[in-house]
RNA sequence: GGCCCCUUCGUCUAGUGGCCCAGGACGUGGCCCUCUCAAGGCCAAAACAGGGGUUCGACUCCCCUAGGGGCUACCA
């Protein structure tokens, strides 16, 4: 019964829809409108990523709306916590709750006479109706239906309610809801800048509740009323909504509303296939900062999880993204979040950044107390910028995480150090040749000027060609001595940098350690 | 159960009827480099879910089956 026609890109019905002029402004606007009930999962900040890229790139708006109608799940925390993430993520919202706009305000709870005039509006035109039906009664609708093997859902009983009924109930005290009707006309189709066309039919669909009980709207004419008073032109959100888009679309008709472009992105799912869950681990962004994890590294990857450039290219930058970024190219199938790929490619931008670069982002994660891992509290903070600039060369390629610094710089900093006494001979070697090579050492490391990497290593391999020594089995034991570790930066520039008195005495433990 | 969406190496993906006995990346294995660890270089194993069509020719188009996922609330 719908004759549908195509228009700029998508599918109106056109027997009911004739344009908003004051909507149609050809302008790209798009947003994110997350519900605060808790921390923005990584699948949330992929949706926002689109969203946000889909605006950025042909120069449009990007809104974000707090949709806090539901006062169960309300999370006092959450949209200090939503925004935060987004702002360490560099999606940046042009219009928002905290800095306004012009279609203000933008949170939910703050818009409520909005929602009643539209109810209002689609209460008049007969488009919807209240209703008394109790929870208590859906509930044995439900069970009734169960019982009979029947597809439970409501009953569009309400629809044949007398206005007395209603008044009655509501003089008694009776919760009362408002439903929008599903119109008997057959099947729906829209058109999704990703899916392509979707068809439904609509003799499935109940009546739907758009009022509640307690005065606040339902996602569905709340989203839809904001969208429209916002001007938003593309709808980016997550596959879910997909199967309530037919009831999006017929309460734009009612209203008489033009229908925004639907960008359904696809589903990431974690390491098991199954919907991205706090059991998959870090869900959050702000858990993946706290890994080390660099907000470009997320953002790179995010962006390529449902969407490619079309060539081979995997690392690229913010301005990359945003040039290259295009909805025809975003996939349908949903993707796994491979958290190795992710670690791969946060060293990748670790390696591209610059030295100052990483020093400002390093520096934060050491001074970080002991317990959350940060330097040995015996360190002092905070640390020394100058004499950490010089040792990132020495890591720089070496990190995958922000947070492997910590491990891989404190015993630059630290006093002293405790190796393991097995570990001092290395694997080829044994303790009595390591005690020996440390002895031999020594000489060098107190008298060997300059104290200096290059000079260093030379005065080492004459020791090891006169000890009739490889290089390996004796720097091993003198690697380990110093750093603690068997695993380290090369060893002449460490050496160097730890400075000759903390090198000494360093080795001379270590010779008693294996003495003792 | 019903409805909707999805299905190329383990994972992210390229591929829009012949360029593909399927390309890149992560991971894995090997080799090289090398004072350890990395980084880097080279090489290798690894996929079109299955079955029918359409076509001179299907990864690409159609149908069916199977599998996965989502939705089915006075939650979003």
């Amino acid at each position: 019964m719908f004759i549908v026609i195509r228009l700029s890109g998508r599918y109106i019905l056109s027997m009911s829809t004739t344009p908003d002029p004051s909507a149609h402004t050809g302008f790209v606007r798009t947003r994110f409108a997350p519900s605060p009930t808790g921390m923005l999962h990584i699948g949330g900040v992929r949706t926002a990523l689109f969203s946000w890229l889909i605006a950025k790139q042909t120069g449009g708006k990007f809104v974000l709306r707090i949709e806090d109608t539901d006062r169960a799940r309300y999370d006092a925390d959450a949209e200090a916590s939503i925004m935060e993430s987004l702002r360490w993520l560099g999606i940046d919202w042009d219009e928002g709750p905290d800095i306004g706009g012009p279609y203000a305000p933008y949170t939910q709870s703050e818009r409520l006479d909005l929602y009643q005039e539209a109810t209002k509006k689609l209460l008049e035109s007969g488009h919807a109706y209240e209703d008394d039906t109790t929870p208590e009664e859906l509930g044995e609708l439900r069970v009734a239906q169960q019982a009979a093997g029947k597809p439970p859902g409501y009953d569009n009983r309400g629809r044949y309610k007398t206005k007395d009924e209603i008044d009655a109930s509501r003089a008694a005290g009776k919760p009362i809801v408002v439903r929008f009707k599903i119109p008997d006309l057959g099947k729906l189709k829209f058109d999704d800048a990703v899916l392509g066309e979707v068809e439904f039919d609509l003799s499935l669909l109940q009546d739907f509740v758009i009022m509640k009980s307690d005065g606040f709207p339902t996602y569905h004419l709340a989203h839809i009323v904001d969208d429209h008073q916002m001007q938003i032109s593309h709808v980016v959100r997550a596959p879910e909504w997909i199967p309530s888009t037919p009831r999006h679309i017929l309460i734009h008709r009612a209203l008489d509303w033009e229908l925004p472009v639907y960008v359904h992105v696809p589903l990431i799912l974690g390491k098991d296939k199954s919907k991205l869950s706090k059991r998959h681990g870090a869900a959050s962004a702000i858990e993946y900062r706290d890994q080390g994890i660099l907000p470009e590294a997320i953002f790179n990857f995010l962006a390529l999880l449902g969407w490619s450039p079309g060539d081979d290219t995997e690392v690229m930058n913010r301005e990359e993204i945003v040039e290259r970024f295009s909805i025809d190219r975003v996939l349908k199938s949903p993707s796994v979040f491979d958290n190795e790929k992710l670690v791969w490619m946060n060293g990748v931008h670790i390696r591209q950044m610059s030295a100052e670069n990483l020093l400002e982002r390093v520096a934060p994660v050491l001074e970080r107390p002991e317990s959350e891992g940060g330097l040995p509290d015996s360190v002092s903070r905070p640390v020394d910028r100058k004499f950490l600039l010089r040792l990132l060369p020495l890591v720089h390629e070496r990190l995958k995480t922000l947070n492997e610094a910590t491990d891989a710089l404190s015993f630059f900093f630290m006093e002293e150090v405790h190796p393991d006494v097995e570990a001092l001979p290395g694997r080829k070697s044994d303790p009595e040749t390591a005690a020996n090579s440390l002895e031999a050492s020594l000489e060098i490391l107190k008298t060997s000027e300059p104290f200096e990497p290059e000079h260093l290593e030379a005065e080492f391999r004459a020791l090891a060609e006169k000890l009739g020594l490889k290089p390996g089995p004796l720097f091993t034991p003198v690697r380990v001595a110093v750093t603690g570790s068997s695993m380290a930066p090369p060893l002449f520039d460490t050496i160097a940098a730890i400075g000759r008195d903390r090198v000494v005495s360093r080795v001379e433990n270590a010779i008693q350690l294996l003495k003792g």
